[in-house]
Formats: C-alpha cells, sequence, structure tokens
DNA sequence: CTGTCGGCGTTTTTT
DNA sequence: ACGCCGACAG
C-alpha cells in the first residue's frame, strides 16, 4: 500500500510522477488540484530525495496554504513543517525580512494594507491639493502598475492621459513617503523581492539555486509580477509546476492575467500538459449546469468535467418580487434544507457583491438561520483593532508615520490638529520622519506647555514600548501596548455596551497574540540557521496583515453566507447563489461602457464567477433571482427591474428536474403567460404569493409549469401547475385576466385550493 | 480640543 | 441605509 501514489487516479498519478522540467496541470473544479500539489511534494521528498526546503509552494490565500501544509504534514509527517509553503505576499514578506538589508528596510517594516494605502494616498492627496482623483482610483492605478511589475519610470506611454500622469506623480510622492517610513505595501510584497532578483547580482545568486521546485497553486490568477518572481525563483532548472484552471480566473481585475495560463507552454518550451477533468466533488446535475454556464465563454481551453456519480438533485430556482422577498426564499430553502438533514456548515449563501448581504442577513435573522458572513478582515478592521495594531507597529517602527498620526491623539491626549499639523510641517522642513521631529517640538514656542507637555508624554511612551517590545513574545507586546496607551482603560471607564464591545476585541486581539505565540512554540525550529527571525510581534503583525477573505474556518453550526470571490476554494453540501440577474450576475459596472474587447473579456469573468459558484455545490444547488432590486436602501435613490441573467439562459431546463421538451402541453384554452422572470423555454419557476389563510406561511409559492408556446394573457383552464406543497395540478379557473388574479387549481393530491399568482400583464 | 449633527457619496470583486 | 467628513457649539 502506497500511500502518495495508491489514492490517485490515473491523471493525478501522471502529474504527481512527472520527473524534472515544466508542468501545467489544468485541473478543473473538484479534480482534486490540492491533492496533487500535496502529493506531487510528497513524492518529491519520499521518492527523489528532495529535501523539504528545497521546495516552495505558493498559494493565494492563508487558508489554502494552512490546508496544504496539514494535508502535507499526514502525508510525510513533521518534517513536512520545512517545506515552504506560503501564499505569494507571505513569502514576498518572508523574502524581504531575510533580504533586509539589500532592500534598505529593518527586518520589522511594516506592512500597509489596503485601508492604510487609502489613508496614506488620501493625506498625499491633500498635500499636494489634487482633487480630481479620488484615493481609490489613484490606489487601483497604483497597485495596477505594480502589478505588471512596474516602476514609475517604466510606466506606458498609454497610461500618460492627464489623471494617469497625476496619479503617477502621487505614485512618487506615495513611494518617498512609503520609503521614509520604512514601510512596504501589499504590491512592494511582490515587487521588491522581484526587483532585487532582477537588478541585484548578489540577492539572485542566493535564490535562484535555493529551491529545487517550484509549485503553484491557482495558477489562473498570477499576476505578470508574480509570474516573474516564479520564474525567477525557479532558476533556470524550469522544474516549474502549476496548477490552475482557467475556467476558474477571477482576479483579472487584480492583475491577474489568464495568459500566464493560456500561453504557460509559451513560456516554458517542452511543458508537459496534464488535464484533470474527473470531478469528485458535484453531483451529474451540477456540473451539467456549471458546464452550460461556462463552455460559451468566448476564450478558454477546452475541457470537460465528468463525475462517475449518477444523477442528483435537480436545480432549483426561486424567483422574488425584491430583495426582501428573496432573503426570505432564501432563508426557507436554508430551512428546506436543514431539515432535509444538511448540516448549517454544509449550506453556502454565494452572492456577486457585498451589498447584497444586508437584506439576505435580514431574512436569515427573522428566520432565526444561523450565519456568519465570510469576510477577511472584519476583525482587525474594527477601529480599536488597529489603533492597538498601529502602535505595535510604531513600536517596531518609529519612523512610520501613519501609524504615528492615527495614534498620536488615541486615546485622547489633547494633541489636536494645530499641534500636529505644526509637528508635520516642521517634520518636511527637516526631512525627518514626525516621531524624530517630535523632540525638537517639545520646545517650540508656538506651543503651549499643556500641549510640550502631552507630547512628551507620548514620546516617551512610543519611546518606552520601542525599547522593550522587539524583545517581548507578541503576546506580552500586546500586552504591554495596552497597558502603557491606556486604550483598554479608557474605554472600560466609558461603560456603553459600544465600549465594552471594543475592549473586548482588544482582550481578543491580546488572546489571538498569545495563541500565536504558543503555536510558533509548537513549530519545529527553522530548517535554515542563517535565517533571521524577527521579533515575534512583527511576524505576528504581519500575519495579521496578510490574513485574508475567507481565511478564518466556518464556524460550525452557521449557514456561510460570502462573495463569490471568497467561496472560491471552498465546496458546501448545499448552495444557493443570489442575484442570478443581469446587472448582478454578470455585474454591470465591469463591461457595460468599455471597448468591444475589453467588454467581452469582463463579461467572460463574470461567466466565470458563475461557474465558480455553481461548481461549489457537492449536491445541491439552487439559483435566486428578484425582479427588482433597491440600490443604496430603502427609498434610497435607485429602484432597478431587472432582468434574468443571461447564465440561466444557459441552462437546459431538465435540469430543474423538469419533464423534458415533449412532455404533452397544457390540454387546451389559453395559454398562461410567462411570468416576469422566466426565461424562453423555462417552464420552473416559483411564484409568490398564496394568503397565509390558504396556504400556511411555508407554502406561500407555487411552482407553475408552463406552456411555451407565446401569447395570451390570461390564467389558463386546465393549464398544468405544480405547487411546491400540493404537487401538480390543473388550473380550473381565475378572477382576472394575469396580473395579481386569485387562481383556482384542482391538485392531483388534495383537490382544489385557491392559490394567489401574480403574472405580468400583456404588453 | 472634543463631541455631535447633517449632508453626501456609496456599490464590484481582495492578497 | 450607512459611514465618512466637514461644520459648529461647548
Amino acid at each position: 500500500m502506497d500511500p502518495i501514489l495508491d489514492p490517485l487516479n490515473d491523471a493525478q498519478r501522471a502529474a504527481v510522477l512527472h520527473g524534472d522540467g515544466p508542468l501545467l496541470v489544468l485541473a478543473g473544479a473538484g479534480s482534486g488540484k490540492t491533492r496533487v500539489i500535496v502529493h506531487r511534494v510528497a513524492h518529491l521528498v519520499r521518492v527523489r530525495g528532495i529535501a523539504p526546503w528545497h521546495v516552495l509552494c505558493v498559494t493565494f490565500t492563508n487558508k489554502a496554504a494552512g490546508e496544504m501544509k496539514e494535508r502535507l504534514v499526514e502525508l510525510l509527517g513533521p518534517e513536512a513543517e520545512q517545506a515552504w509553503v506560503s501564499t505569494f505576499h507571505a513569502f514576498g514578506a518572508r523574502f524581504l525580512r531575510r533580504e533586509a538589508q539589500a532592500a534598505g528596510l529593518s527586518p520589522s517594516f511594516p506592512i500597509y494594507d489596503d485601508g492604510d494605502q487609502l489613508g496614506l494616498v488620501k493625506r498625499l492627496l491633500a498635500e499636494a491639493h489634487v482633487d480630481a482623483l479620488t484615493p481609490r482610483e489613484v490606489l487601483s492605478r497604483i497597485d495596477r502598475w505594480k502589478n505588471a511589475g512596474l516602476s514609475p519610470g517604466e510606466v506606458r506611454a498609454g497610461d500618460r492621459d492627464p489623471s494617469g500622469q497625476a496619479a503617477l506623480e502621487l505614485w512618487r510622492r506615495y513611494e518617498r513617503a512609503l520609503g521614509r517610513a520604512g514601510a512596504v505595501d501589499f504590491g512592494d510584497l511582490l515587487m521588491r523581492p522581484l526587483k532585487l532578483l532582477e537588478l541585484d547580482e548578489a540577492v539572485r545568486a542566493r535564490w535562484s539555486g535555493r529551491f529545487r521546485h517550484v509549485l503553484v497553486d491557482e495558477f489562473q490568477d498570477t499576476s505578470p509580477a508574480q509570474y516573474r518572481l516564479v520564474r525567477h525563483l525557479a532558476g533556470g532548472r524550469g522544474n516549474v509546476c502549476v496548477v490552475g484552471d482557467d475556467d476558474q480566473a477571477i482576479y483579472r481585475w487584480r492583475g491577474a492575467d489568464v495568459a500566464n495560463i493560456l500561453d504557460f507552454d509559451r513560456d516554458f518550451p517542452g511543458t508537459t500538459v496534464v488535464k484533470l477533468e474527473q470531478n469528485y466533488r458535484s453531483s451529474r446535475q451540477i456540473l451539467d449546469a456549471a458546464h452550460a454556464v461556462i463552455e460559451k465563454a468566448a476564450r478558454r481551453r477546452e475541457k470537460r468535467l465528468w463525475t462517475a456519480r449518477e444523477g442528483g438533485a435537480p436545480l432549483q430556482l426561486l424567483v422574488s418580487e425584491d430583495e426582501h422577498q428573496e432573503g426570505e426564499r432564501i432563508a426557507r430553502a436554508v430551512q428546506a434544507a436543514h431539515r432535509g438533514g444538511v448540516a448549517w456548515e454544509e449550506i453556502a449563501v454565494l452572492y456577486r457583491v457585498n451589498a447584497q448581504s444586508r437584506a439576505l442577513e435580514a431574512a436569515l435573522r427573522a428566520a432565526r438561520v444561523p450565519y456568519v458572513i465570510v469576510r477577511g478582515q472584519s476583525f482587525y478592521e474594527r477601529a480599536e483593532v488597529k489603533d492597538a495594531a498601529a502602535y505595535l507597529r510604531l513600536a517596531l517602527e518609529p519612523r512610520s508615520d501613519l501609524d504615528l498620526l492615527r495614534v498620536v491623539n488615541r486615546p485622547s491626549r489633547k494633541i489636536g490638529e494645530r499641534t500636529v499639523a505644526l509637528l508635520q510641517e516642521r517634520a518636511a522642513a527637516a526631512g525627518l520622519s514626525l516621531f524624530e521631529s517630535l523632540a525638537g517640538l517639545e520646545s517650540a514656542a508656538e506651543l503651549k506647555p499643556q500641549a510640550r507637555k502631552a507630547l512628551a508624554g507620548f514620546r516617551d511612551l512610543v519611546a518606552g514600548l520601542h525599547a522593550r517590545v522587539g524583545a517581548l513574545a507578541a503576546g506580552e507586546a500586546v500586552r504591554a501596548v495596552l497597558d502603557g496607551t491606556g486604550l483598554i482603560d479608557k474605554l472600560r471607564l466609558e461603560g456603553t455596551d459600544e465600549s465594552v464591545e471594543r475592549a473586548e476585541n482588544l482582550l481578543e486581539l491580546l488572546a489571538a497574540a498569545r495563541e500565536f505565540d504558543e503555536a510558533q512554540g509548537r513549530a519545529p525550529p527553522a530548517a535554515d540557521p542563517e535565517e533571521p527571525v524577527p521579533p515575534p510581534i512583527s511576524r505576528f503583525l504581519e500575519q495579521i496583515a496578510l490574513l485574508g477573505e475567507a481565511d478564518g474556518p466556518t464556524p460550525e453550526g452557521r449557514v456561510a453566507l460570502m462573495t463569490l470571490h471568497a467561496a472560491k476554494g471552498l465546496e458546501f453540501d448545499a448552495v444557493i447563489l443570489a442575484g442570478m440577474e443581469e446587472g448582478t450576475l454578470p455585474h454591470q459596472r465591469p463591461w457595460h461602457d468599455d471597448a468591444p474587447a475589453e467588454r467581452a473579456a469582463a463579461l467572460d469573468e463574470e461567466r466565470r464567477l458563475c461557474y465558480v459558484g455553481m461548481t461549489r455545490a457537492r449536491h445541491q444547488l439552487s439559483l435566486s433571482l428578484a425582479r427588482r432590486r433597491m440600490s443604496y436602501g430603502e427609498g434610497g435613490p435607485t429602484f432597478r427591474s431587472t432582468e434574468p441573467s443571461r447564465f440561466l439562459g444557459d441552462l437546459p431546463q431538465e435540469l430543474f428536474g423538469l419533464p423534458p421538451r415533449g412532455a404533452p402541453p397544457a390540454p387546451r384554452g389559453p395559454v398562461i403567460r410567462r411570468p416576469p422572470g422566466a426565461l424562453p423555454g423555462d417552464p420552473h419557476v416559483e411564484l409568490d404569493d398564496a394568503p397565509p389563510e390558504e396556504a400556511g406561511p411555508a407554502e406561500r409559492s407555487i411552482d407553475w409549469s408552463f406552456d411555451q408556446t407565446e401569447g395570451g394573457g390570461a390564467f389558463a383552464r386546465g393549464a398544468r401547475v405544480r405547487h411546491a406543497q400540493f404537487g401538480e395540478g390543473l388550473v380550473r379557473g381565475s378572477d382576472g385576466p394575469g396580473g395579481d388574479a386569485k387562481v383556482t387549481v384542482a391538485f392531483f393530491s388534495v383537490g382544489e385550493k385557491r392559490v394567489l399568482a401574480r403574472f405580468l400583464r400583456p404588453a
């Protein structure tokens, strides 16, 4: 019995056994791609005698990295801990800490996350008196440039339109500000290692031979900068194994380039390609549906997933009037699944934009369905937590102006706007960091003694922390900050519900830091003695900064709500896709106003997003849409009627468990008009509303089977109807010609019932 | 200098 | 509807 090779199918085994040289594994959803990477590493180590620390695996999320390492340890034992397994960004951070000197950084440099970057850009925009650009616009340009692997000098002429030029100017300022603070942003975690490898002979010599094998997961989502990094790290050996699925490329907007996977064999001649097409996750129905959507993508590598399983539950379509009703229906569908034996945590509700979560949340709460919103940073984005983190970063790196500005007056110590402005002025004039300028200001004649004293107090605080914090365990460092700054005491004094919660959050941060210390204590010593070990608190902060979407474990006993992007890589027994409407999925913004080629590419990405969502489901997939959707809240500025998503139109109706085409048509009479929201050729649509007195709250919907023939506007006598509870029946009569009319239906199971259905009035 | 109120913009996705 | 920012009063 061979634990490495036996559990694999032929294609997986081929990928694992592949010798040296480039390998591209095209791995469809649920085809076991993580398994291939893990087993390949195990094989390299166990059979081919490669030392684990000569193997580098990169993934996109910390969760994926963690899972990979865990499975590797299961297969290989503790020595697997010595393999390099991390996200691109975490790898970049580790690289830079090790090459801190060459990079001109302190080994405990702070990492500025998205919010920090935005704050910095905002400040720079104000200082430069630029108001033509929003901070977001500037940041997304900078981000795009960095993802493309460019330096300010390399920005192409095409980007030098007036606002591009302004953004470029700001980028230069931004880089100077980062440099002064000794800080690094997200993009730098990739860019700076890349530049070092490209430009610094000594660094290249140290790294290009380091990894015998490089394996990349989710390769379809790599940016050009990441791709270049991989090529450098692989050195000349070309032992690169990339695993990905062009159908699941959903990060184009972040600079990911599907071309990386589509053209991989061009950059690495002699690439072996292995396709993994057997799916172990989803039912046949779900795969067929997903395939129907993805096969219409304009640009993709042809492949088709198959499964050895037969059948499965039909797809479910939920049609609602608006987002509130959609929430209610989804809540009901979730409860039904749960009653049917699916654990709460095996159910997920997925949506395109975060804003959709509100209505869903409200409905789930009302229905007493336990849920969690899986969104990354929420905890570490809390203001009080960020304050504490800013103190910690400042303690490690007092030059970090951004952090200093954040906390000078937090908790309030009477250092106000004017004092801070003066400090900034002085610092700018002297070319020093704010912290360095603090001392000079303490004797400034412009300030009242009170303000001087406050500044001196603050400086002592930071200097004291600075002296201690590097030598402390993470937990002790957090404790020192909480005690020294009075952050927690101030909150406790307030005594409001909110301040109590905030204080608790700070204690939770402390607990997290202690847990981090414990985990570090358990980890085996670094394989590599030359690796400098930065202070624990610095690594804890790094972990916080890089912790991302969906990284936390999904808590037991709760339904997971998340964006489609966050759902990548996860799987659930039952999945509900909310907002299957034009404008929402596909989302309108990306493809509405651009050049045709751009639109097609953006629309393809929306299609892939839909595909990713559908393929998360193992057994039950429900698709939900609302016929109108309010944006900007109740009575808010806009209110949109929606069309069903074009992706629904790509689905064969049989997948909804309906009689296939050619089933006996409605006996006679005028034909029932298609309900709004129904698609041409799609007979199976749930509609509201039966009044509660006629059917209990759980049965407030009927499923119509209606004839495909167009025309007519009245409810048809004799038309076939299906009700969620009562099953099939025939329409006996109706009160009106379409619109909101009550219909009497003779059900085959329970006899006549009156139910209300709402149809579109004939045009 | 601090706290509150009212007006405004927001909504694509995130390491 | 909500969060953020600027204006104003204490």
